[in-house]
DNA sequence: CGCCAGGGCCATA
DNA sequence: TATGGCCATGGC
């Protein structure tokens, strides 16, 4: 079923070539800015980088700076401090996209989550689409995906996560453009029906829907 | 004007 | 383990 869904969104939105982000240390930054916070914020603040955005330079720049430039993004206090966090984490492998690749995927899961400010999401979304491991970003649309759709994944972060990996193939391009899919048909179906968020679960509110056979398709 | 966005931390029970 | 308050900007 996962995969028959996945087809239709493709097949509406094709490969949207996630992150959107000009290096892997980009992507971890974005990832971070981004929590609870729109996304057009979170270019903003990294608009304010110049250019510029380096390990390097997080590393040595003064906090209070670093506030200042990631300021739209929201939350600035706390995300300048995550960002040095991370920074430094990412330090133990002096900076290097390969050396981190090198890594079992369990292992380096854990270090990121033993970061301040790295949650789950945070974890996978930089696993994923800076480091390219096979894993499963979860979040507030896919849990409402699913919850809408009917499809049982569990009511957590992790059961969701594992129901996903457990039902497709463990290929990171799939990984990767299946959550991206499903960001996206959330967000358009949000602009077109700003109150789509009080529907009734029961309301088979959203592009998708299922014909007799129980085949998704999307309206 | 009020709502909320691609979460995570922390206190409380 | 499970809620709830908190963090903060900018777009609509």
């Amino acid at each position: 079923m996962l995969m028959e869904i996945y087809n239709q969104l493709f097949n509406r939105y094709g490969d949207l070539n996630w992150w959107p982000a000009e290096s892997p240390y980009e992507v971890i930054i974005g990832a971070t800015l981004t929590q609870n916070t729109n996304w057009s914020n979170v270019e903003l603040a990294l608009a304010n980088f110049k250019k510029n955005i380096t390990p390097y330079r997080v590393k040595e720049i003064d906090l209070e700076e670093l506030k200042e430039i990631i300021r739209p993004a929201g939350f600035y206090n706390q995300k300048a401090v995550y960002l040095k966090a991370i920074t430094k984490w990412y330090e133990r492998y002096d900076f290097d996209v390969n050396k981190v690749k090198a890594q079992p995927l369990d292992r380096i899961r854990k270090e990121l989550l033993a970061v301040r400010g790295v949650g789950n999401e945070t974890a996978d979304s930089i696993l994923l689409y800076a480091f390219d491991f096979p894993t499963f970003v979860i979040d507030k649309y896919t849990q409402r995906f699913c919850q809408r759709y009917g499809i049982e994944a569990g009511k957590d972060y992790m059961s969701h996560k594992n129901y996903f990996e457990a039902n497709l193939l463990s290929d990171r391009a799939l990984f990767n453009n299946y959550h991206a899919l499903i960001v996206i048909n959330a967000k358009n179906h949000c602009k077109a029906k700003p109150t789509c968020r009080d529907c009734p679960l029961e309301d088979t509110c959203g592009q998708l829907g299922f014909d007799d056979n129980g085949k998704p398709f999307l309206s």
